[in-house]
DNA sequence: AACGTTCCCGACAACGATTGCATAAAGATA
DNA sequence: TATCTTTATGCAATCGTTGTCGGGAACGTT
């Protein structure tokens, strides 16, 4: 025996099952009425309408994913929501899904390979429709993409992509930003510029690397591989690194390629004393919120995070409704970066 | 006719139905197999064991939610991830939520009331086993959450919560860290110390001003009302507002009360070159990671993010599996706060 | 009068998994 | 031999919804 307390608020929710025993009709006329079937007669549908909408029915998505095999969700694999890049690209995800009629679950790797891979078996266990992924630090293969893709599952990476797969990916123009940063500092007068780099698997790294390289390039300067420094994402790492990179190679620059390198670098350097920017120039690639007003303030390059994210989405979006027609082409998408030059790359 | 391909990962996904029928069995054996059933034969066990080991089955979590109607997921409703504190509160729920063999769905408000109901909508029609929820800065009714507990769904209140409904919250010591600010000024020798608050509906403005009037009573310094500023979340309103502060009231100390209200008013203040902490000492009720690094560094009353999530997710986990007893007592759960001294409030 | 249309609507199966009940086969007891 | 237990399994209902099929009623056509 069922209990309803329709006045107060339902305590069962109610189906389309009750609202068919309550007008005296079957299910299917209510639910044919409900999505305005042509072979329903007006007048009922009037009533089932009004009725639906008095109770306050709303179908239970539930069984209609059951039912459909899919969820009108798309799931969501970063590294870690507490980095600015990456919370801004998920609202840009949000904002696209959304107005799309998608919802969105967010899953964090927290950097970890293994937890990126238990993340996409959650997740597809839940069927989502598609798949954003920005892949983790120390992640170096893509056995777990390949399974996603043999299984018909459309995703995009983002962000943090692998040249290992053939895959839609949407990514900032690293390069192009690299070789902007690299260059003002060159301008400067610089000429010993640090590069501090994202692990050396990662596809931002060596593309940001190349752009670095570049720009040496152009401007005939040697490339000194003792100037570039790989690190991890702990805190004591990157300061020992840029430590002794100080202290040996006496660099005149520092380009770094994240939020996490920028700031643990930054503040190695004012423990040692060191002034920035009249015995360094400083330059990161980064998306704090609160770089100008850092002292002294900081020159980075900014990837459109919020863009990255609507782009990755719509990218998704599309495929997952295109996906019956099945041969597609895989994109890469990229997006322009800016630079923002503050005082810590400015000392004349 | 379905096709497998299961030795390049299923291309269907396999159900029990494809067990059954491989191993000539019913449905509800393999089903009953699969979870151990004394009444299974040992040796069918093993049989269904083995395949199920082999294919790769993994039991259709929406299936069993329309069964069961609950889903091993609880909704997360929160103003805005990029924020530390919520991005560290959501790790700490997470934490919990995944030991327990629970999923996190994360939503945002954006501090809009709007969005917060429409979220609670959805996340209901999702058939979320419970609610945590850190109301908007809009928010001022709870007919919302009224509503929630009317249909008897379980949720905790976090951090921001209301006093408007008596309900599970877990909060820090707003009072007690608001207090500690303030005192540490005042032993420093301010004496006209301005706060700015966050907008005067939500629960931690109010806790946090009683701190701040405690203190100054204690040191008989008198409450100034034009000393308190209420702000949104707009960075120009904030300016503005501490602008006319700075240059009406002259105050020699500010004690702000969020992480966007200590960045917007310390940048105003540094325009208008203001010298902190000569002139004027600073500390934030804030989780910025940054704090040690900006210039000067910054003093602020921690609050314990990963902790408040930890506790608040167990909270409602316990509730949801204490659900069938029913009745419970509501409870409030209050997190220490911690005053880390810095740069910005010391001046001699 | 016999047949064909059109209009509305209901019965049933299906999605994947669980579970109460029924039951066949085999063994145990009188 | 007849009846009762035990063991191992299958059947069918269920969760909420939709799609396929089929059919009754009312009307028009020959």
């Amino acid at each position: 025996m069922k209990l309803y307390f329709n006045k107060i608020g339902s305590l069962e929710t109610v189906t389309i099952k009750d609202i068919a025993k309550v007008l005296n009709l079957s299910t299917s006329t209510v639910s044919r009425a409900l999505r305005g079937s042509y072979e329903i007669n007006a007048e009922t549908k009037r009533l089932v309408m009004e009725y639906a909408e008095k109770v306050n029915y709303s179908p239970n998505p539930i069984a209609l994913s059951l039912k459909e095999n899919k969820s009108r969700a798309i799931g969501v694999i970063v590294p870690e929501i507490a980095n600015h890049f990456f919370s801004q690209a998920i609202n840009g995800i949000e904002d696209v899904a959304n107005k799309r009629g998608y919802h969105v679950v967010i899953f964090q790797s927290h950097e970890s390979y293994q937890r990126e891979v238990i993340n996409i078996q959650h997740i597809i266990a839940r069927k989502v429709d598609g798949l954003l992924i920005s892949l983790s630090g120390q992640t170096n293969d893509v056995i777990h993409l390949q399974e996603i893709q043999q299984k018909k599952l459309p995703f995009v990476l983002f962000d943090r992509v692998s040249d290992k797969i053939e895959a839609h990916k949407v990514v900032a123009d690293n390069f192009d930003g690299a070789f902007k940063a690299t260059e003002h500092l060159i301008l400067s007068g610089r000429r010993r510029i640090a590069h501090i780099a994202s692990p050396s698997l990662l596809s931002i790294t060596k593309e940001r690397l190349a752009g670095y390289k570049a720009a040496l390039e152009k401007y005939s300067i040697l490339y000194d591989e003792s100037l570039v420094k790989y690190c991890g994402f702990g805190a004591e790492e990157v300061k020992k690194l840029v430590g002794d990179l100080l202290e040996n190679q006496k660099p005149d620059a520092i380009f770094t390629t994240s939020d996490r390198l920028a700031l643990d670098c930054f503040s190695e350097i004012k423990e040692q004393g060191i002034l920035i920017p009249e015995q360094l120039s400083f330059i990161g690639f980064t998306n704090l919120k609160v770089a100008h007003l850092l002292a002294p303030s900081l020159s980075t390059v900014v990837q459109p995070a919020f863009e990255i994210g609507q782009t990755a989405a719509e990218l998704l979006l599309d495929s997952i409704e295109r996906k019956s027609q099945n041969i597609e082409q895989f994109r890469t998408i990229k997006i322009p970066t800016e630079m923002v030059v503050r005082k810590s790359s400015v000392f004349n």
